[in-house]
DNA sequence: TTCGATTAAATCGTGTGCGATATATCTACC
DNA sequence: GGTAGATATATCGCACACGATTTAATCGAA
């Protein structure tokens, strides 16, 4: 069955990045909005939500638990009140060179070099956008 | 990031397979351990736990839905009472023959033929399984 | 044989995911 | 400029996952 497959490699790929981020306090999920974040500060919900196609019911409480954390703000734009956007604090900023190595740890645990990594990220990537589709 | 091609295409597979799991009132995870079943009746719950990698924790409340909507029957084992044995009920049983065209359906929204398809599934649960290892 | 260690489930608490609904703000049309 | 519909976020409820602890039953060694 593909599916089991890729439902307990999903399982086993968080298991295996939470020795990583334990030392961080980061849960995966907290990981990849932060990751968002260091790709690109001051973001929205929304587009943090189009990134990891997560909606507001999950987003909104992981953001305040990054916020009480001290990662993150959460404030609404003035321009536009429905919004509310999100900005990297200083610590927040700092964390990302201590999950530098993060990725690279994670390649080794899986036991595949970049090309293997990438070959299979693009493949699974086709395969999510197709099952997305239908 | 592999990371991140894994786990959202975990997650839309589960999106992929509600249409097709809701018609007969199941999750994706309820139809991981009903389908244990299908394979080999009267397991016990550390035995669907080993082949699905969940704990009791998990399987504990999700087997009580099971038992609930009718779909199997727990009861201590007799020879020894630590363990609850898990059996199909009648209408159990029948819901394998319903279930039947899913993963074909699946298949087929994942846009994949049956050799594509075994060959992701192998090359997943070796990642997997490295991933676990370490 | 008896008592400590091991084992199997269950329970509890926290953090996702996600469907459904609510609330507040904005936009467009009259 | 006032109001209906659209949009962005938040809230609520339920079902996983999983770490930690608890409870009950079994095993094993002195």
């Amino acid at each position: 069955m593909l599916c089991f497959a890729l439902y307990s490699a999903a399982h086993a790929m968080q298991a295996a990045y939470k020795p990583l981020l334990d030392p961080l306090g980061l849960t995966y999920p907290q990981y990849l909005a932060l990751a968002a974040l260091w790709a690109r500060d001051a973001q929205t919900v929304g587009q943090i939500g189009a990134t990891l196609h997560l909606d507001s019911n999950t987003l909104t409480p992981l953001l305040k638990r990054l916020e009480q954390a001290g990662w993150i703000t959460r404030q609404r734009d003035s321009a536009d009140e429905r919004q509310v956007r999100l900005h990297l604090t200083a610590a927040g900023r700092q964390l990302q060179e201590k999950a530098a190595e993060v990725p690279l740890c994670f390649l080794d645990l899986a036991g595949l070099d970049r090309e293997q990594a990438a070959a299979l990220r693009d493949e699974l990537a086709a395969l999510r956008d197709r099952m997305r589709r239908r």
